[in-house]
DNA sequence: CTGTTAGCGCTTTCAA
DNA sequence: TTGAAAGCGCTAACAG
């Protein structure tokens, strides 16, 4: 029986040429330093051998894997989706490869994940945070020894070295009630979600400040912040929101486009009518918009461009002649307001 | 200036504490043939010194870096989505890692990216081949080489040695349209997708199979074969093909969830009711059946399953005392109706 | 129980 | 233009 199976080598390669190694190695390199028509020799002798080159190897001997660690904190968001699709076609550009890894939403696995790719088995790192992220240590650490790293989305405090790339929620926020408030909205709702997410928190802010900015009055009974995590199609939390309320809304502003949907469902199942008593909005744009009858209004975030910029400032980063003192980058991308049929 | 990060290695520990850089290869792996105190004295130096390992070189030496490729011909679908979750909670569970590319429903991508797969990075692949994919020799070459192999969804032929996962595409949709026949439709029309695709021809061959067995004449201008790939939220396609039928259809069975969605949504606008007029059934059961109002009903598959299911076959064969004679497996796994307001 | 040593396959000085 | 040789950091066989 043969052991596995013995992957033809440089050394096999030389060995037929009656060469060295480092000449073959070279060759394969296309470096300018080795005699052409040897070149031509080693190269054809190497596909006729039907050599593939190891890549650990390469990777041990030349200390860079060309391998992006991403952590995210569910596989199973259109954002993240959306943001790994950037990040892997700007990686892929440059001669990367990503290795995506979830958190599932909690701080222990996203600690984990973390610890595994101080193992060098990545260049660089792409994290989102999860809610539960509240101590920032095991960032710190990474970035003390040196490893490459860009955060984006859901960071709450900012962790010196390390660039990181969000969206202006609070301005989109509160140019999307500002819209509705220039339609002539008054009694405009607020749904949001668990408040330990940042996103969410900046999102309340502009909406806060808009009410106030234009001199309407915030009822408190039109402001939910879900507890749901999860983008379940049945919400009893919205369902009860709105089916308890003695004042009529008559426009809402949501946190994320599933919200959005679940608030037109349960409007219409009350007997609202979309957008003529009332406007709805959703946050995201990922796709969500035009499923529903009436389509949704929504706010564009760019998630792809998003994942984009995210890797280029970690390669940035992995091609700084390591400057310690990296001057932390944060990167605040513009939305826009997409209009459907809801408002 | 450091030198980047001199990270400490296993020799640091071993002289600090006088003793072999294998003695505290064996401390730290837990090898009961060292004495505990040693190993609590290489632990607890390890521990202090910031030792980690370093994957790479552990990798090149062992000869395996517990990771798994896993090639998908998208990031955006819920299907994949679905079944990347599923390989990565079982990958997890035996300590292994997945490294996601996506072919981009190109041939030549998906050719490429198994090339890099075979340098040796990854221990195993799974595959799920594009549309485009006629070809197989890029895959039995991997299979040659003794690299393991999991072959999911689309595939068109059977690779001798790869298993391969799928469910009994031509099965589901038989039962699903024998049963709106069961409900006393007769005038369904069929939707499926590009014919390129083996999933669309079987589901295409159940409906065929399903009408035929219960004697009910099948129509070819109720039958349409979407050419578009992308998940679109407007077709003109299928808002044509409804336009101008001269048969009014009595149930519609599509073959994705999306295709069901667009449907509901063009016949609504015709003026059908559903399920009253018009029975609509969708395929994949990703999320969307809820979204709509009526809600849609669905051949659910087991996609997480599947996942774990590809994942299990594939560890197998990681596992296997290398019987290059494995006999491929080829699983089918079954699907099941779930019923909501649109039959 | 511990140490010595020979790799894993490739890159990269330094010499020739 | 090419070769010899020293690693990269770790594992594992063998010896003691």
């Amino acid at each position: 029986m043969t052991l596995k199976k013995s992957r033809v080598k440089l050394e096999d390669i030389a060995r037929k040429l009656n060469i060295s190694i480092a000449t073959v190695s070279r060759a394969l390199d296309e470096n300018p330093r080795v005699k052409l028509s040897t070149r031509e020799r080693v190269l054809k002798t190497a596909t006729a051998m039907g050599y593939t080159p190891n890549q650990i190897a390469k990777s041990l001997s030349s200390g860079k894997t060309n391998i992006i660690g991403v952590i995210i904190p569910r596989y199973d968001e259109p954002f993240f989706i959306e943001v790994c699709r950037g990040i892997d076609r700007y990686a892929h550009k440059h001669n990367y490869k990503i290795l995506i890894s979830s958190s599932r939403n909690s701080f222990e696995f996203e600690r984990e994940n973390l610890i595994s790719f101080e193992r060098g088995l990545v260049d660089g790192i792409i994290l989102s945070p999860t809610h539960e992220t509240e101590m920032f240590t095991h960032i710190k650490k990474i970035v003390n020894k040196g490893i490459p790293i860009v955060l984006f989305d859901n960071v709450r405090e900012e962790v010196a070295g390390a660039d990181h790339v969000m969206i202006e929620d609070d301005k989109a926020s509160f140019s999307a009630v500002e819209f509705l408030i220039n339609k002539g909205r008054k009694k405009i709702a607020f749904i949001g979600g668990i408040k330990e997410k940042q996103v969410f928190q900046d999102r309340f802010k502009g909406y806060i400040e808009a009410m106030k900015a234009h001199n309407i009055p915030i009822h408190e009974e039109l402001i939910l912040h879900c507890s749901s995590l999860d983008r379940e199609f049945e919400d009893p939390e919205i369902h009860e929101f709105f089916r308890g309320m003695s004042i009529q809304p008559d426009a809402v502003f949501t946190c994320t486009d599933n919200y959005g949907l679940l608030t037109m469902k349960t409007l219409l199942k009350l007997g609202y009518k979309i957008p003529e008593d009332v406007s709805v909005i959703g946050f995201g744009d990922l796709g969500l918009g035009d499923v529903f009858v009436p389509s949704m209004t929504c706010v564009s975030q760019p998630s792809f461009e998003m994942g984009q910029k995210i890797t280029e400032l970690l390669i940035n980063q992995l091609n700084e002649p390591n400057t310690m003192k990296h001057r932390k980058k944060v990167i605040k991308l513009k939305t826009s307001l997409v209009l459907r049929d809801s408002t």
